[in-house]
DNA sequence: TGTTAGCACTCGAAATTGAAGAGTGCTAAC
DNA sequence: GTTAGCACTCTTCAATTTCGAGTGCTAACA
């Protein structure tokens, strides 16, 4: 994330107005408009003769030949780059009473993509944490009637699941409190990973004739894991797509738009994100730089979260390559900073 | 729903003709069309006659002077109600594999939209049931560790809810064994309606100095009731609406596709929808006919499935006026006994 | 009496044209 | 190195024209 660049004073200020005014307008910006609009008394002739530098040297593109120019890839890197490194810290007290009420994880998450998207005005995504190394808690298995079994199961992160398994006969109390001992002595804190065919055939050894009750727990342990693994995804503001002439020709919308509501190509964006080393945790892509295709029109800035127990989750905005970056940034900082302080201060669970 | 119109078998031919071709094009259907397409051997002039009187008559209409015509709500609606009273007993049965799969209630409709969708090609929603009367069948506090209880509540339908309860200092086991016993005996069976102000007061007199446990346990299940009550739905293909152009203008797409992002309209679809009486249990809306202002460019088509005790969930497709109705009622009778039948069959929960 | 052919007429959709305007690149002068 | 000026390019938008589908009506026919 160097801002190595090779550019003069003036050319890097040029760049800089020929963006933020293009943000602004979503319109190609001429000469004429900067050379008004900056404080660096160039007649527009000058500025002209410096954007063509800037156009050869591919920060900035003709839409056609005779229209102003518009920011490339290339040139929106270096401008967020150059934001990436400011800092601020203002916060939006509104945001933060909506976040405040919310007290169930999804409700939170689904809430906070809410949020979001209504004061960026773009498309926003979160998703729920998903654990790389996931551990089991506690096990618990409880009657209902003669036919019935609830197992709960509670993983890392105080992430609650439960399982109904059907029995042929009831199990005699004290039957019931031995395969709950057993369960909770053999797999209490133990890594989803570890539990293996061996481990399970020792499991069922042990527990004699209940061998399938326990396969029936196991089966429920494995499947209540494997809903959690196709983690959840919250989406809001996909229609905020329409707000970007740009991005709502009816090709590129739908297409977005069904990437939001399938889901699929979100879920490939947050494993890329979640696989990605950085200090700060945000990303951001511009264009091609997504992982997904169909996003190559947009920008997507995306945030990780953190649990306590190594879980992480993912936030993402998606909108127009001239998004407000600064904005967007300062949104994601913040709301990054608050998901992860209010998973750390506890107890909020699904 | 009596299909009592005043129209001569000819006429209501070329009505039929008529509207199956626009379904199919889209298009305005002009009188040489319908000679030709139809087997009645019937110049274009004649056709244009009675095609003059059905638009007297408001069966059709034209979008402009020298159009085709197209039909009205009123022709619609005679279509429709001569398609309800026949009846078919094709299956796909791509669509049951698929169905089979899911083992679990959200899944298990979530795969039933995007079946739906896929195989109408047309944006449709399912509503999780919601319970007029429900009841709690079943409560379990059981000690994760010092600091959490985990209350595990069992309603009719086999949902299942759970919520972390924090309590400041460990109950004992003695404890925890009546207090479950307390609020099982109480509580069991009972509506949820009856739980008031009286009866939690006198639930905590009994728990003694629990009475704080006992209030939050309450609380934790006003709130899986809250949380069940604002029923999720779950959508699918709303980006079919692009396939239709008369709906898939910026304008009309942006709000039929906020309406499924937002939910907050379909909730009202399916309020209404729940608090008609009908035998069928299949409601067809024709554009203003639909509870939802959003809609008035779309045809609705909804279906309520049952579980046993009383819930009742909702099936909806949006589409065009010009819907395959045929096919969509059929799939539409089909996915409604298919639900009915599997939680009938018993045991799905989530 | 019901059906049909023919014709003039209407109107929307698409193609065509033209003018306006924004912006550029280049050159020559400062 | 900067600027003014000018010719040129290209988009946009509105006005205009053309084209064709479809109609309603009338008159003739069975």
């Amino acid at each position: 994330m160097v801002t190595d660049h090779g550019l003069s004073d003036r050319k890097l200020k040029i760049l800089h107005a020929i963006i933020k005014t293009y943000l602004e307008t979503g319109e190609p910006v001429g000469s004429r408009t900067i050379s008004k609009y900056t404080d660096m008394n160039l007649s527009s002739a000058t500025i002209r003769n410096e954007m063509a530098d800037l156009e050869e040297l591919g920060f900035i593109m003709q839409p056609h030949t005779s229209a102003g120019r518009i920011p490339s890839d290339k040139g929106y890197r270096l401008y967020v780059d150059m934001l990436m490194d400011e800092k601020e810290q203002e916060l939006l007290e509104k945001e933060e009473q909506m976040l405040e009420k919310a007290d169930r994880m999804e409700q939170l998450l689904k809430q906070a993509a809410k949020v979001l998207a209504s004061s960026t005005n773009y498309a926003t995504m979160v998703s729920t944490p998903m654990g790389s190394s996931n551990k089991i808690k506690f096990i618990q298995l409880t009657m209902v009637d003669q036919e019935q079994i609830i197992a709960v199961i509670m993983l890392g992160g105080n992430v609650l699941k439960n399982k109904i398994i059907r029995v042929d006969e009831p199990l005699s109390n004290e039957n019931l409190l031995k395969l709950n001992m057993l369960l909770n002595t053999t797999l209490n804190g133990m890594p989803i990973e570890e539990i293996n065919l061996g481990l399970i055939a020792r499991l069922k050894e042990q527990a004699g004739i209940h061998s399938e009750v326990v396969g029936n727990v196991l089966d429920a342990v494995a499947d209540a894991i494997q809903v959690d693994e196709d983690m959840q995804i919250y989406t809001s503001g996909a229609t905020n797509i329409f707000k970007y002439p740009e991005l709502s020709d009816k090709q590129s919308a739908q297409e977005i738009i069904s990437a939001f509501e399938e889901k699929q190509q979100l879920t490939e964006l947050v494993t890329q994100t979640l696989s990605q080393e950085d200090n700060t945790g945000i990303q951001v892509y511009i264009g091609d730089e997504a992982p997904v295709q169909t996003m190559k029109d947009c920008s997507v800035v995306t945030a990780t979260y953190e649990l306590g127990d190594g879980m992480k989750g993912t936030i993402g905005i998606i909108g127009p390559k001239r998004m407000d970056y600064e904005h967007v940034l300062k949104s994601m900082k913040r709301l990054q900073s608050e998901l992860d302080q209010m998973f750390h201060g506890g107890g909020k669970a699904s």
